[in-house]
DNA sequence: CCCAATTAATCAAACCTTTGATGATTTAGA
DNA sequence: TCTAAATCATCAAAGGTTTGATTAATTGGG
């Protein structure tokens, strides 16, 4: 817009962030362009994962990748509150809701009023529900499996722990939590 | 499920993958556990950083967080076919479609038919959304660098060197593209 | 003991995404 | 040259997400 340096012709989403962080350097002198390269990095390599997870494991067997992060919250950690359903699988009280009306409806889940506070709703896995995390979540770990391939083991650990210090640092931050 | 070890009752989006993976491990004894930690950590990393900038950057300013990343995309190398800017935002050519509408509503972006090629659509931003990407754009990466705080400079360029052997590996591990 | 503030869940409207089908154009091969 | 295959964009249906109400139940001072 401002400068008219015309783009390469074939930028690809590999391509882009290289080009990008170069461009706006160049737009915007006071750009952090590590921390905007690092953003727009993250952002790629696990969209192009779960993208991978979801189109080629969990829609062919009917989920959605939300569903499958339910489904998997209430296998390891079930039966228990929505509320905390929410919080670990990392959405919305509101998000959940709707979400359950499907899985409902697929007789993956049962939705039952808590005992102790009848506000709260407690979930589980019905046999369905049980066994379709079953079969999918081999499936998903071995896709898991041919990803992490492509690290040395190491550098594993010291990817999850930079991502671990990351999150970490969400505090100092300020992030903004989802509610 | 199988066992009934009662799980943590302080269950957090943070604490729930070490969790996850122990329990997994009990239940699955086949399971690739380092694979499993390491994607579940990044979409969590991931999805903090991405939710943080939605709702504390592009939301109170009145764009969602795809429709940030089509603008930007085409502040830094449009105008352009509408089939790059789905390539390089990542995004398949029918969400885009859905997209535009909004952007173009707005009068953030405008829609034209190629010259040379009457299927094509050609892309290019308004004086609004040139206006709309620059002042989210200072904002958004000021968020940017409050996250980066949280490595040593080092630290951020190996996560990025991480990330992008994990992309590399993309083609060993046969991933599924977005179409 | 009672009412105001909180908390759990749901609803509603607006949006974005996915897969699969359909309409135009363009390209390539017989 | 002309038709079959490929390509670009859009549509349609089903689903999930966000923010901002709204309803029901619980809690905590006064």
């Amino acid at each position: 817009m401002t400068h008219n340096t015309a783009p390469p012709t074939d930028l690809t989403f590999w391509s882009f962030v290289d080009y990008a962080v170069q461009k706006a350097e160049r737009e915007l002198p006071s750009v952090d362009a590590e921390a905007m390269r690092m953003v727009l990095t993250l952002n790629r390599a696990t969209s192009m994962v779960i993208y991978d997870l979801e189109s080629s494991v969990h829609r062919p067997r009917g989920l959605t990748w939300p569903g499958f992060r339910v489904i998997f919250a209430l296998w390891l950690a079930g039966p228990m509150e929505a509320k905390t359903t929410a919080e670990i699988s990392g959405m919305s009280r509101a998000a959940l809701s709707a979400l359950l009306n499907t899985l409902e409806r697929d007789g993956l889940i049962v939705r039952e009023r808590a005992e102790h506070d009848r506000r709260a709703l407690q979930l589980s896995l019905t046999e369905a529900g049980y066994g379709a995390i079953l079969g999918g979540f081999r499936a998903h770990n071995r896709r898991e499996s041919a990803w992490a391939e492509a690290l040395e083991p190491e550098e594993r650990h010291e990817l999850v722990r930079l991502l671990n210090k990351l999150m970490a640092g969400s505090t100092t931050a300020q992030a903004k939590f989802r509610s």
